[in-house]
DNA sequence: CGATTATGATTAA
DNA sequence: TAATCCTAATCGC
């Protein structure tokens, strides 16, 4: 079940497994038969990820976009593939490896117009180098969503699913129900800073793992957990303890913890008490 | 073996 | 907000 994380690896992979090669196709379900008989044979010349899309070049311009929506699944086999799992849409059999695609909300062939089109609705991707973080802050100063329900919204910033949202409002120290536009502006820097620098660690590690800054030269507590993760399905907060809360935000799960994401930013410095009047 | 849940997102109401 | 697409793991009986 994939973040942007996970379709960048992908699109890693495929691209040094196929591209610059023959590719043969074969589509198990009929739906896409059409469109793998005219890929079969072409050399793929590129595979690219933004956010959680997948975009496949052909040689003769053609483009395969894939989304693997909540259930899509690539698996990865030698050649000669031996298994199939699931109904395969899409088989893709290089010179060492096949990739069979299963599952997927979106298979289609399209052409680098309609590519475009669907790359203006997105946000920037922080897993791109050249990410300009500059929409993304904006719409969060302006924005009166709760934070939480804004960082699941691919237009505002691409590739952030339900398990990143949680992790990265943790390690940001923020309560996804604050109103975006609520957030201090060194708040909303930050926030950005966590989601480039979790997901590339994502990316490179190949799942999710986040990992708070004070905790970064420290061995991790052995505490009883999933994956690493400090909130998401947890029932305690790593840090301080607390009981995880948890609610619906964007109609989709979010857990927080009361004490290090308060409602109220926490100020580092305490302000001057004024002396009681009178 | 059926019910439930899941790292997503669009569409209709 | 709810229904829908569609797959697979897990859990309860």
């Amino acid at each position: 079940m994939p973040e942007g994380h996970t379709i960048h690896r992908q699109a890693r992979e495929q691209r040094a497994d196929l591209v610059g090669h023959v590719v043969r196709t074969d589509a198990v379900q009929d739906r896409f038969a059409g469109a793998a008989a005219r890929l079969d044979g072409q050399v793929l010349t590129d595979v690219d990820a933004y956010g959680k899309h997948l975009f496949q070049t052909w040689e003769d311009g053609s483009v395969v976009h894939v989304h693997l929506g909540l259930y899509g699944k690539w698996r990865r086999q030698p050649v000669p593939p031996l298994w199939m799992v699931g109904a395969v849409r899409l088989r893709l059999v290089g010179p060492t490896h096949a990739w069979d695609l299963a599952g997927a909300t979106v298979c289609a062939l399209v052409t680098p117009e309609e590519q475009e089109r669907v790359l203006d609705r997105l946000g920037p991707d922080p897993l791109r180098p050249d990410a300009d973080p500059g929409p993304f802050l904006a719409k969060v100063a302006r924005s009166a969503t709760p934070i939480g329900a804004l960082l699941l919204d691919q237009a505002a910033v691409a590739g952030i699913g339900n398990v990143y949202r949680a992790e990265l409002l943790f390690t940001g120290g923020i309560d996804p129900r604050r109103p975006a536009k609520e957030l201090r502006p060194h708040e909303r820097d930050r926030l950005w800073t966590e989601i480039v620098h979790q997901l590339g660690l994502g990316l490179d590690v190949g799942h999710i793992v986040t990992l708070r800054d004070d905790e970064l030269d420290r061995p991790r507590p052995e505490v009883p957990r999933d994956e690493g993760l400090y909130v998401y399905h947890q029932e305690a907060c790593r840090v301080c303890g607390s009981a995880i809360r948890t609610t619906a935000l964007a109609a989709r799960r979010i857990d927080w913890c009361p004490h290090c994401q308060p409602r109220r930013p926490r100020r580092t410095h305490e302000a001057p008490v004024a002396p009681p009047p009178g």
